[in-house]
DNA sequence: CATTTGTTATATAGCAGATATAACAAATCA
DNA sequence: TGATTTGTTATATCTGCTATATAACAAATG
């Protein structure tokens, strides 16, 4: 089973869906051209609705991480494509939005700005080793 | 008026005045000991219900941003007595945490690490320019 | 052409955000 | 001391989002 599902967490369903799809991916465990789940399947397999499944797919496609096509169900996007295309600019900006806020979330609690520096890098270090 | 409401945008109220508290702190614009306005008046002005403020409030006070005492109001907390307090460390875990999923979904976008040190740098050192 | 795919339409139940009114304990000030 | 202001709590109502359920649809496959 590739994805886990906690009904307890406060973090939406369909968002533990698109974060854990999202992992995968950043992790090589999906690769481009990889088909996921029919959301039936998916939704079966993980004890929860249809529409659950589909609304993660759905945003999914939206930040353009998938590519639905008929009966050829979800399939992984190319990440060089994803990289150049224009959905990738807005993500840019939101990452950079998300990181100077927790910066000056930070700074608020008498952080330093070598202290928050050193963090993000080792934090991103482990987001690229390889899994 | 430190602070500006937009009852359009998807992030509660509460948490936007709560945001906007802290970043306040973070720029120096909000010092340890002020006082902030006291829920009714601030409920007045934002022209929101005085539950809305309260919850933010508490929230702040929760977190460790803020002190209540009585009707001395609320009070900006001292950052060094923050930095070093326990809810601080959660507080760098839940930053450890954002910025590892941050550098994920970034890397599942075909990104890079050094693009993302850089970015992060970037915004780390804007966050922490003096207001 | 039948099947499987994602998609859309309705409807329902539950939870959180926001509002409204009311009352309470604690600290301040006259 | 006593009235006032502070944050806080208790109900209640309304709205929107999450999740579920049933049903049907268009597109692509074999």
């Amino acid at each position: 089973m590739l994805l886990s599902i906690d009904h307890a967490a406060p973090e939406p369903i369909y968002l533990q869906i698109r974060t854990q799809v999202v992992t995968a991916i950043a992790r090589g465990e999906l690769h481009p051209g990889d088909r996921l789940p029919s959301v039936r399947a998916l939704a079966s397999d993980l004890g929860v609705n249809l529409h659950t499944v589909n609304k993660a797919y759905a945003l999914l496609r939206d930040e353009g991480y998938l590519v639905m096509r008929g009966r050829s169900g979800a399939r992984i996007t190319d990440p060089a494509d994803l990289h150049a295309s224009v959905g990738c600019e807005v993500g840019d900006e939101r990452l950079a939005a998300s990181l100077h806020q927790l910066a000056l979330e930070y700074r608020a609690r008498g952080g330093t700005l070598e202290e928050f520096g050193h963090i993000a890098l080792q934090q991103a270090r482990q987001a690229f080793e390889d899994a």
